[in-house]
RNA sequence: GCCUGAGUGGCGAAAUUGGUAGACGCACAGGACUUAAAAUCCUGCGGGAGUCAAAUCCCGUGCCGGUUCAAGUCCGGCCUUAGGCACCA
């Protein structure tokens, strides 16, 4: 056992006292950026998951400095959003100091594990420094009418009148009291993000992003092409509707509306069955869009009567059906219904006992339908599609939307699945929207100069009774004069969501403190593009996709310097309690990493995360596993006094082998076996008589990245060079990695049947004799006739007989 | 339901292009040191057959099937499980 903390403190207090991690704009050294997400800070503290993921870029970070890069590492804090506002809410502290209270914890836990971070250019997205840009980038949003309000269904609780997340709304019911949730109209801010689908698609081949987060990027934009039909209605009147089936259109025996839609608002004077048609709009209300489309839910709707279709090309009329599984607010509102070829559509058919014509041959659709993915490059061909019959879906496809274009009563589209940005917040905990409303003027953008809007004090942190933030209740603030002409106004009060500050934070980090500018191109241009951002898998699709959203509009109006800010992104696996269950507080099994700091030392920490499985994976906490880490490191200290000069390198290709290994695994996130290789090269000294300086220092630089603290104390206290931090990074020579002998493998059909050790320089040739040689082998090749023999250098040799 | 991962000893896990399954660590067992314990060190450690001991053989990477001289790895079909699904951050 060893004075770790009297360690720790030393060199955390030299790190800081010499800036060792600070980052400087301009250097004429290599830029590397490298960030990992800026905590919300909880009043629960610092989470081993944190942990993990800081010690991970950590250590890259401090190669790559060794390496002799500029490396900025920063951190900062996420601080707006609703646990701050529930907390405040409680306990009835104003968000500001208890968010204060928070970081000052973070940091605290932070510094003791020796994280390098340039703690220079820290900031809080809650500081008016740095919401004002948040609040002025708001602004060119709006001023290149990308900003906009619509009104939008909200999750209501109408016992706790207040507006609810899809998180506290789950399963339809409130989470705090238990009522039932209802769908209620808002007012809301939007952004026009899917006018951005398209560039945030192809944005991703300038990206190394890796292939799974670019898949949940693509998927959450979802793009789909297909052919939108414009449908007349018996009587006069026309819907459009959208589909990527269009060969199935002579299937068609419905069509269903959505509930929620703006449609059947507008045929409401026209249907005869009013009340059931209302009563099933009301019963839609409350169930969320999850619970609407799963397929097991069953297929509820109602005919809309006194309304009737016509179908686009056979010109026979078609029934109108409402059905929540059709969304308002995805492709039209409505949808061609081919029961014989859509599952959903089949299901829908049987329930309301309506008529299925099959369209696509290839399979009997008694039980359920024959959809696309079972027909599409099959060669199946369509029958009871009059003229198009015996063609195939692929050339039907195209046949029949050429017809329908032609008729002029069908376009090819894109349809996306991402929409816009819903960025309202009927909370108080946020950056507040600087837009003002007047009776004349309408909405009316601050004047940029008066930014920051500061956030007022407020004695309630609680909503209003209609569900307006509670902002509202403050009048002082929300009255105001019009910017234009200075009549009486009222202040937006909303605020907006917590994604907004996370948006862009990473390039106020290159410039963190600039008073002008959010930051100044000269110093966007220097770091170029954050070189590696690591964080959780679930943000790979929406934060990451409003971040490069957000860049993408700045890049378009001229103020950052590329179209993608971010260059590769990594995801990390959560760390769990020892039940294998994610770590909470009702379950009792959260670890604190400050308990483990005071026992074992940040240093076993670090190692311990590092060690404990795949970066990428989940991974249980195992408090029997962190003894071995310990153990391990206080091997490294005791070895130390087997120093001795005379040993020289006792194993070159050894050495070598472990630069090799530790560097390659730290930059592609297999910092688990990069450790393992320390301990094996450990391994292999305990057995020699003593260890070289030389050797012992490399041992030593190669940990320092994983347990900076001990590796510098050693370094110090045997004189065996330079502060390791501010050293070289150790080169390998890949010629004096190879060993000398190697194991050859002999199967015989495919079992193996034999092993020697023979030297390096062994050819195929000789293998192959080697190999006849062996006694076992023998045995099984005797007597019989021999087919084949294969040969892998270095490696095998495989034989097969008869 | 849709999308994306994952499934290997008692446990955490390793395993270039398909080429010795289980590196490294934990736990456990036996031994050394000690009055004793802790710590430390040494040995063993997937299951089974075999043997004084070995050699050697069989089985084994969620399940079923396929490709191949050879499959944890590739292909087809399942099962289980984790994360995301637009107001949690």
């Amino acid at each position: 056992m060893y004075n770790h903390k009297k360690i720790e403190e030393k060199w955390q207090k030299y790190w800081e006292e010499n800036e060792s991690f600070k980052a400087e704009n301009g250097s004429k050294k290599k830029p590397y950026y490298i960030l990992v997400e800026f905590p919300y800070p909880s009043g629960a503290g610092l989470h081993v998951g944190h942990v993990r993921s800081y010690t991970a870029q950590d250590a890259v970070a401090r190669i790559k400095r060794m390496q002799g890069y500029n490396v900025l590492y920063p951190m900062g804090w996420d601080a707006f959003g609703a646990p701050a506002e529930q907390y405040a809410i409680k306990n009835h502290i104003h968000p500001k100091d208890a968010v204060k209270e928070n970081i000052k914890t973070f940091k605290g836990q932070m510094k003791k594990i020796g994280f390098s971070f340039d703690w220079s250019r820290e900031f809080s997205t809650t500081d008016p420094e740095y919401y004002k840009w948040t609040q002025w980038q708001f602004l060119q949003f709006y001023k290149h009418d990308m900003a906009y309000k619509d009104t939008i269904p909200v999750n209501w609780c109408p016992e706790c009148k207040t507006v609810l997340s899809n998180e506290d709304a789950a399963g339809g019911v409130c989470e705090r009291c238990g009522a039932k949730v209802e769908q209620k109209e808002k007012s809301q801010w939007m952004l026009r993000m899917s006018d951005y689908a398209e560039d945030l698609l192809n944005g991703l081949d300038d990206t190394n992003f890796a292939e799974k987060v670019k898949l949940g990027q693509i998927n959450w934009i979802g793009k789909s092409t297909g052919v939108e039909v414009d449908i007349d209605i018996v009587g006069g009147g026309k819907f459009s509707i959208f589909t990527t089936c269009i060969e199935t259109i002579y299937g068609i025996t419905f069509f269903v509306i959505a509930p929620d839609g703006k449609l059947i608002k507008e045929l409401m004077p026209r249907v005869k069955n009013k009340e059931e048609v209302e009563a099933y709009i009301n019963e839609t209300k409350l169930k969320s869009n999850m619970d609407r489309t799963e397929l097991n839910k069953g297929k509820s709707g109602c005919l809309i009567e006194g309304v009737e279709a016509i179908h686009p090309i056979t010109g026979k009329h078609v029934p109108i059906y409402l059905g929540d599984f059709v969304l308002g607010d995805y492709g039209t509102g409505a949808v061609m219904a081919v029961p014989s070829h859509d599952q959903r559509d089949f299901e829908y058919a049987k329930e309301h006992n309506l008529d299925i014509i099959q369209v696509i041959e290839g399979r009997d659709i008694t039980e359920c339908a024959f959809e696309k993915h079972d027909y599409l490059g099959k060669g199946c061909k369509l029958i009871n599609s009059e003229e198009f019959d015996g063609l195939t879906v692929e050339e039907a496809k195209e046949a029949i939307t050429d017809k329908l274009v032609k008729m002029g009563k069908a376009k090819v589209v894109n349809n996306y699945k991402m929409r816009d940005w819903i960025f309202s917040r009927q909370r108080f905990w946020g950056e507040p929207i600087p837009m003002i409303h007047c009776e004349k003027c309408g909405w009316v953008p601050m004047d940029e100069k008066d930014l920051p809007l500061l956030l007022p004090d407020v004695a309630e942190y609680e909503p209003t009774d209609n569900g307006e933030s509670p902002l509202a209740k403050i009048t002082d603030w929300v009255n105001t004069t019009c910017p234009k002409c200075g009549g009486p106004a009222k202040r937006e009060t909303d605020t907006m969501p917590n994604w907004a500050g996370s948006s862009w934070y990473f390039l106020r980090f290159m410039d963190a403190h600039n008073k002008d500018e959010f930051a100044s191109m000269e110093s966007m241009k220097y770091w170029n593009k954050v070189d590696w951002y690591n964080g959780g898998m679930e943000h790979t699709a929406r934060h990451l996709l409003y971040a490069r959203f957000w860049v993408q509009f700045l890049y378009n109006i001229g103020l950052v310097p590329n179209k993608e800010m971010i260059w590769t992104r990594v995801s990390h696996g959560m760390v769990l309690g020892s039940n294998n269950e994610k770590m909470s507080k009702s379950k009792g099994n959260v670890i604190n990493p400050d308990d483990i700091i005071n026992e074992s030392g940040a240093d076993t920490l670090r190692l311990y995360e590092m060690f404990m499985g795949d970066y990428q994976m989940d991974a249980p906490w195992n408090t029997d596993s962190l003894k071995g880490c310990e153990r391990f490191i206080n091997r490294v200290i005791k070895i130390g006094e087997k120093l001795n000069d005379n040993v020289g390198y006792t194993n070159e290709s050894l050495v070598h082998k472990t630069i090799k290994k530790v560097t390659e695994d730290s930059f592609s996130l297999k910092y688990n076996t990069a450790i393992s290789s320390l301990m094996i090269m450990l391994n292999e000294y305990e057995k020699q008589d003593g260890i070289s300086k030389d050797d012992y220092r490399i041992l030593l630089t190669l940990l320092n990245p994983y347990i900076p603290h001990i590796t510098e104390e050693l370094n110090e206290q045997y004189k065996l060079g330079k502060v390791i931090c501010e050293s070289e990074w150790p080169n390998y020579d890949e010629d004096k990695i190879q060993d000398e002998e190697f194991t050859l493998v002999v199967q015989v059909n495919g079992k193996v049947r034999g092993k020697i050790t023979v030297s390096s320089n062994t050819t195929e040739d000789e293998m192959k004799e080697k190999a006849f040689e062996i006694d076992n082998v023998k045995s099984y090749i005797e007597g019989k006739e021999i087919v084949k023999v294969i040969t892998i250098p270095k490696k095998l040799v495989s034989i097969v007989v008869k």
